[in-house]
DNA sequence: GATGAATGAGCATTCATTCAT
DNA sequence: AATGAATGAATGCTCATTCAT
């Protein structure tokens, strides 16, 4: 086997775990026994077990660089702003339909906690999800919201919005002169229109 | 000091901790360091290390879901479906606000990845709010997008919406005849609402 | 509660512990639970954990001392010799028989290893035993040994005496010039009379 | 060092700390400076500490199985029962003889008291043998028990069999029921042969 | 005397990394 | 380049003992 190749091949196997296990719960053993490989052969492409999981980040954020760049290659004079928002999307989605893998570990859904506190977060995130969700459907029985509506989309397009937001407001210390109205009567406004029929109030 | 307020303490301390460094990289050692406290002493509140984490976890669920579910209070009758939206989205801020490490922990941002890593990753997502931004300042200079568009809010809404939604399809397995036009298309619909003027086609 | 009485019952709680679970697998937590007395009380009436089980060995150790020297009441030279014997004997089982506990932690069967180590080790006695249960058969039907013999105690009886006595020879360093038949010959001479018919050569 | 010479190596010093300190005073530490290897190692050869005295005890119980069993090989018929007894007792000395160690471990001495623990039940079983030494002795001077018995010897040999029974009758809990008389009838009976002359009463 | 929260020395075990072959 | 036995720093956890109340 030539060296790249076996290189490309460890960072796959590589990837898997780590997709699955996460970053420390995934040994380099088990990395070698998935590889087929001895030990010692692991540290003679990457310097360390970070290294191997930085190879892999890179590896993935370049490919996904050149497809996200790519969409300026669309003449902007020649589509509509709408078209090129659709591009953008679609080219991110493509990318990580691509490899579910990679969209575990870039969605940091993957980064390995024991099974118990996984489970714990994540009930979380689902909850969240499921207040959205029967709150859209209370929309579409009261006639606000669009009845074709996909509400597990949407519930998650809100959901991680959101919580989003609140990480880059917040996740770096928040200013005590933060003004939390203010914040959600912006939030509201740019979002409500992605939802609520142009009737609603 | 009661045995109450200690063992409040130690979670204090212990969630300061787990929200910088991450669950791995937070030893023991470092939380009985902050809480001055003994290293048995520790266990005399606590299973484990994970039965720690799995309380902070617990204790904060348990608040944001009473904070939560307050927001059924409102009279749905008496506010506009946009007013309900709003407090939804308040509330849900007011918990984030309330805390910053708590906000860190549980949007996955602490979960503690060594420092490379954790840069390594960070710069993907700076990258994607990067992107949006010139996208957005581009659609304002063009006349598609609204002038007083706080731009940097509205890419981390897109960011995060597009993101959890790319988890949503793929991040349990990609489905060979997942129609990506179709996908992109609909989440395309239902966000340009919220970020182009009504007179962009 | 007297203070005699309690620490009575302390022992008492203590003995029924260690004789189940030995030493070292008997935490002082079991021993005050078991007492239903609080953790520091313990250490009001016995210097640390091996003191308690010191304790425990000198009272049962000096009720047996004054069981077993009791014996010389027995007036030599009115009772013949093997009546001094069988004297012994049952003073001996006596004290035994009162608590199984005491036999237990005297007898070192109790001693606490982790169990799967406790089942290895007993299995080597169960085994000894069962092979001189078979010889003691085979010597019954070929007519070598009386009819009547409870072989299940004599295998007792003859495990016991031969497991000793290698303990004995070898226990504190094996001698280069031990004569291994010599000792065997001795061994075997002494013990065939209580187990051979007059008439086996 | 061959992979096979080094597990044997590190299975001997184990092998003689466990005799010597026991199981639980035993630290991995202890044998991992006495084989000069480092902490690891153990490890590779061994699941835990728990392994390592299991391998210990299986290795010689096969041995000693195997040992036993040779005795079979003796043609019955061909060699007198008492012959046969003869050989039985070798066989088992013999295993004992090879390795001191393995006679402590399995002789259940070297399980691992803390010192003065282990020298007060030491005391006991002394304090046994003593008195059926005087016993012996006095024996001899009244011409009930032959002259030239070795009766160190006897002593461990009637004290070995007496505890090891009392421990089958009582060990596993004692039977309310129970005729002590009989029982010491029994084993009286059985043993006088061995120790009286054949005109003693 | 009694209590039980607090203590911290001590221990087994893990696992990324090395290096002689 | 490949191997895998050996390494040992690092870590979570235990449990007998203490001492302020």
């Amino acid at each position: 086997m030539e060296p790249t190749e076996r290189k490309e091949m460890i960072l796959q196997e590589a990837k898997k775990l780590f997709a699955v296990k996460g970053y420390y719960q995934t040994q380099i053993s088990d990395i070698i026994r998935e590889a087929g490989i001895a030990r010692g052969t692991i540290y003679q492409y990457f310097k360390n077990k970070e290294d191997l999981f930085v190879s892999l980040l890179e590896k993935y954020y370049s490919q996904w660089e050149k497809n996200a760049y790519l969409a300026e290659d669309l003449d902007l004079a020649a589509v509509s702003p709408r078209e090129y928002f659709f591009h953008r999307i679609r080219r991110t989605l493509e990318f990580f339909a691509q490899d579910q893998d990679v969209c575990r570990i870039y969605l940091r859904m993957g980064l390995g906690l024991p099974g118990e506190l996984e489970s714990t977060i994540s009930r979380f995130e689902k909850k969240i999800e499921d207040i959205i969700v029967n709150d859209l459907n209370l929309g579409v029985r009261n006639g606000h919201v669009p009845e074709d509506m996909d509400v597990r989309l949407v519930a998650n397009l809100l959901g991680g919005a959101l919580l989003r937001t609140a990480y880059l407001y917040f996740g770096s210390g928040v200013d005590p002169d933060f003004d939390l109205d203010r914040a959600a009567r912006k939030i509201c406004d740019i979002l409500s229109p992605a939802i609520f029929l142009p009737s609603v109030p």
